[in-house]
DNA sequence: GCGCTTCTATGAACTACTTCACACAATGGC
DNA sequence: GCCATTGTGTGAAGTAGTTCATAGAAGCGC
C-alpha cells in the first residue's frame, strides 16, 4: 500500500494532490503485469480503464488501414495511458504494447470518475496535463507540415534524450531505440532513417550501435534542428 | 444579457450546464469585435483570455521559422479559442485571425478559473472536450504519417463539409475555401492541391469555382478516402 | 470601366523521399 | 556452437511531392 502511493507521487499529473487523495486513488487501483511485447489494450476496443505505469515502458501506436504503424509516444514509469477513453467514453484511440516487462496500476472508469468528481483540484490538474498534450501534438503536426526528415529526426533524437536523461544530465546520452522504431515515429522508412543517421554520425554528432543511438554532440544537433 | 446567454448555449462544451451557471459565465465576458483579417492573438504571446466565437469565423495557425504557415483549424460560432493558454498558463501556441468580421466574448483567466473551480461539472465537460481534441489531433498526425496527398485531401474535404452542413444536410455542399488554404491545412503546396482537385473534378466528384469547392458526389469521395 | 490584386491552371525541372534487393553483423534459443 | 531472427548499411530505380515560371479569369476599389 505504501509503495503504491509512493509510485503515484511520481505521476506528474497527480503529484501535487494532497496525500489523502492519493491514497484514495491508489486504493482503487489493481496491479497488473505484462510481459515484453504483450498488448495492454487494442485500438478500437471499448475502454473503461486507466493504466498508470509503475515499472517498464510502453509504446502507444496507431495502425493504418494498410497495416503500417505509427508510434505516437513511448511512456515510462509515472506516466499513464488510457485516459482518453475514460474521459470521453469513446473506444481506444490507439493500441498500447509493453516494450519491456511492465507493471501497471489499473483504475476503472467508475472509481476514477467518482474519485475525480469529488476532487475539483484533480480535475484542474488533469485539464492542465491535457492542455500540454494538445500543445505537443499540435507542434508535432506543424513539424510534419514544415520540416523535412533530417530536421524532424534531429528534433526527435533530442526530445528522446530529454525524456530519458531527466535525472541523468550527462552529456553523452545513449538512446535505446532501433532505426525502424524511429522510422515509425517520424512516418518515414527505416532506410531513410538509416541514411540520415549515418550522415549525422559522419558529422560526429552521434554514434551508432545495434539498437542504440548515442548523442555525442547534442549541441551541434540542436543548432542543426 | 439575454442574448449572450443564448449564445453560450451553442458552445458544445458548455451546453449542458444549468442556466444559472451559464449566466454566471456570460456575465463575466466582454464582447469584442474584429474586422476581417484582424489578429485576435499572436503565437508566442502571453495568454490570459478565452474567446468564445459569437459571430463570424477564425483561423488558427502556426508559423514555421521560415515563414510558412499551417492551419490547424477553422472555427465558427459556438466554438472557442485560447483555452490552452488559460488552462496551462503557457504562451499562445498558435495565432488566431478573423476570417470575416467576427464577434467574440472574451473571458479572462481570473474569472474563468474562479468560475471553473466552483463548478466540478464544467471541469468534467471540459475534460471530455479536450479528450476529443487530443483524439482528433492524434488522428491528424496519423494521417500525415500514413496518407498521401490525394487521400488526405479527400478526407479534409469531407471533414470540412461535415462541419459546414451540420444543419444543412443537402447533398451538394459548397465549401468556401481557396486552394492555398487547403494547401496550408494539408502541409502541401497550392499547386499540388490544384492538380489533385482537378483530378477529383474530372472524376465528377467535385466542382471547382473561384474560392470554392462543391462536393457533387460525396459518396464517391468517401469510398476513395 | 480600368487596373490591381487574388485565385486558378498547367508544364518543366528538380529533390526527397519510397520500394526493392541484397549483404552483413550481432544476438538469443537450445 | 549453430541457426534463426533481428537489426544495420547501401545502391538502383521509381514516384510524389517541390519550386519556378507563366498565363488567364474573376472580383474589388474607386
Amino acid at each position: 500500500m505504501k509503495q503504491r502511493k509512493e509510485l503515484i507521487r511520481d505521476v506528474p499529473l497527480l503529484a501535487r494532490l494532497p496525500e489523502a487523495e492519493l491514497r484514495a486513488l491508489a486504493s482503487q487501483g489493481r496491479a497488473r503485469s505484462y510481459a515484453a511485447g504483450a498488448t495492454i489494450f487494442h485500438e478500437g476496443a471499448p475502454g473503461d480503464s486507466l493504466h498508470i505505469i509503475i515499472e517498464g515502458s510502453v509504446r502507444v501506436a496507431m495502425r493504418s488501414p494498410s497495416g503500417a504503424e505509427t508510434t505516437l509516444a513511448v511512456l515510462g514509469p509515472g506516466e499513464f495511458v488510457g485516459d482518453l477513453a475514460l474521459l470521453d467514453g469513446r473506444p481506444r484511440s490507439a493500441s498500447v504494447v509493453a516494450l519491456q516487462p511492465t507493471k501497471t496500476l489499473v483504475v476503472t472508469r467508475n472509481s476514477f470518475t467518482r474519485w475525480l468528481s469529488e476532487r475539483p483540484q484533480a480535475a484542474l490538474a488533469l485539464l492542465e496535463t491535457l492542455s500540454l498534450r494538445v500543445r505537443r501534438t499540435d507542434e508535432a503536426l506543424a513539424d510534419f507540415a514544415f520540416l523535412d526528415l533530417p530536421h524532424r529526426l534531429a528534433k526527435r533524437l533530442l526530445a528522446l534524450a530529454n525524456v530519458q536523461s531527466e535525472n541523468n544530465p550527462s552529456d553523452r546520452v545513449r538512446l535505446r531505440v532501433t532505426q525502424a522504431e524511429l522510422g515509425s515515429m517520424l512516418g518515414v522508412s527505416r532506410e531513410s532513417v538509416n541514411k540520415q543517421l549515418n550522415f549525422f554520425a559522419r558529422e560526429g554528432w552521434i554514434a551508432l550501435g545495434r539498437g542504440s543511438v548515442t548523442l555525442t554532440d547534442p549541441e551541434a544537433l540542436r543548432t542543426f534542428a
